[in-house]
Formats: C-alpha cells, structure tokens, sequence
DNA sequence: GGACAATAGTGAGGTTACCTCACGATGAGG
DNA sequence: CCTCATCGTGAGGTAACCTCACTATTGTCC
C-alpha cells in the first residue's frame, strides 16, 4: 500500500525554520486527510469539487470552476467524475439554456458532510496537542500573516 | 505562461478555523516561491530534487528518490529533466556498477542557491508582519504540532 | 566458485489533475 | 438581425506521479 519511512536522515530536530515547520505541519493534516479520502475512494479534487457543491446546493459549473480555481474545462473533468460516481447531478439553468447547474444528490450530500467531518476531526486530531490559550495565539498569529493580502478589512 | 487568477469568491475573513488559516499560509508561501520557481523556468519537482542534489553533491538515485519520497522509477525522471538543461550529471558509482550517482554542475549548483536564497526571501517576506516575539511563539507551537509524530526526541 | 536471491536503474505503459484552443449553442446590445 | 461575449465541452497536451517487468550487477550460502 504504501512504503517504509527511511530512519530519518539524520537532521537534528528543532532545526527547521519557521516557515519549514509551518509547511511540515500543513502537510501533516493534508496527508492526515488524505488518507480519509482514500478511505471514501474519492480523489483529493474530487472531495474539494464535492465541498464546493455540497455547500452551496447548486453551482453553475463556471462559478465551481472560479471556487476551485480552476479552468472550467477542468470543471468540467471534475463534474463528470462526480456525476458517474452519482454524486452529483446535472441540471439545465432554467435562467441561461447555454449554462448547467451542479447539484448534489442525496448520496453526494452525505459524503460531503462525512467528508466534512473527516477534516474537522483530522485537523482537530493535530492541533489537540495545544492548550485553548496556545490555540488561540496560534489563530491570532496565522491571521495575521494571511490577511496581509487582503488590504480591505 | 501563466493564467488568470479568479478574484477571490467573498466569504466573510475572520471565518476561518485554525487550520484552514494555517492551510491558507502555507499555500501563500508555496505560491510565492512558486512564482519564482517559474521565473527561472525550473518546474517543482526539479526545484525540489535539485535542492537535494545541490546540498548532498553526490547523491545515489535510490537516496534521492527517498529523500524525495517518490519511486525511484519517478526519480529517474526527474534526474532526466535536470540532466537535459545541464543542471546535474549521471556519474557511475565506483563502489557499485549498478548504481549511478546523481552530482550537481557548476550552474546546477549556482541555481541551487539561489533557489534556496529565493525561497528564504519568500517565506521571510510573509513572516515579515510577525514581531520577535510574536514569531518565536508561532515557531513555539509549530513545533509542538510537528513533534507529535517523531515520539522519540 | 557456482547458484541465486536481492538490489540499482530504467523501458513501457497507466493515472490524476491540470492546461489551451477551437467549436456549437445560446444570450444581450446596437 | 447581426455581431459579440459567454457557457460548456471535444480534442489534444503536459507534469508528476505510479506499477510492473527487465537487465546488469552484487552479496551470500554452500
């Protein structure tokens, strides 16, 4: 299924910089997650796909494609994947006839909240070690470095 | 070479759960020394293997694919595409005719550096907003999030 | 000093998740 | 209406991975 850890490579502990450290920690809950994922047989975009659309009931595919960030022939890709899966359904904009609305089926709304659920729990797991004041430090100190590029606030 | 970034699709900022903000981050730095990646024209996975080449000077491929944790087979590749823009060199292993030692040239090395002085300026410049303090403590609860999994310390 | 299993790297071929470009269908404005 | 923008998608491409099978070696056991 997966291989061995090598004993680490021997770098001492406690040498990594801060940004090293946050992007170790990041991945750790990606991979954490990642693993649930695989669990459900979902591929990671998928389950992003999924949230997108689990939470907003009905997305035309071009505003699915803006959320994710991608192009919207990629949406496209995505949607498929999801609607052969019975995830997701197709259904014409009755306001445009050139655009299509993404919904979830009762199956995909489920799994999207499971699978809402499996991140909260995942990334829960790895910040349990702090206690609700370092928790908090921690938020203050994350907001602060993300909303640099958000001027307006 | 580069596409259009969607503007951001407005949910209200302070929302955020600890973990989506520290996501946030990590994505913000990855993205910004992704830019410079692309500016000097080195794909991810390069800039990645190259680091490791350029640091250890001599590597076997084996090492390098599980110090990149990927197949070998996918090391291999890597080392091709470094190997055609002449940033590292294939040297057969005098202690063992099956391996092949993976060693950086002169602008594999130049490169290297400063790839890795690119990305210290990167994720500086988002630390950047941080006071001493306020940073050291970040540091402080990075690393006990991180050390969770290496029990032995 | 052979037989032989394990290991190093790679060819062949597959998957995921993206991309661009071109196109047909529709909508909106002069 | 006629043009022009927009919506989704077919066709075809790329990056970064993967497994499996193969050859060239090496270390081992007798």
């Amino acid at each position: 299924m997966h291989h061995h850890l090598p004993s680490a490579s021997g770098s001492e502990p406690g040498s990594e910089s801060t940004s090293e450290l946050l992007m170790m920690a990041a991945r750790s809950m990606r991979r954490s997650f990642g693993e649930t994922m695989a669990a459900y047989d979902v591929t990671p975009s998928q389950a992003r796909a999924l949230r997108v659309v689990a939470q907003r009931e009905s997305v035309r595919l071009s505003a699915l494609a803006e959320a994710l960030r991608i192009a919207p022939r990629s949406a496209t890709e995505v949607v498929d994947a999801l609607e052969e899966r019975s995830l997701v359904a197709r259904e014409p904009d009755p306001a445009d006839r050139r655009a299509t609305c993404v919904v979830p089926t009762d199956a995909g709304a489920r799994l999207g909240e499971a699978l809402d659920e499996a991140r909260r729990q995942a990334t829960e797991e790895r910040l349990s070690v702090l206690s609700d004041a370092d928790r908090a430090e921690l938020t203050r100190l994350l907001r602060l470095i993300v909303e640099q590029d958000r001027p307006g606030s």
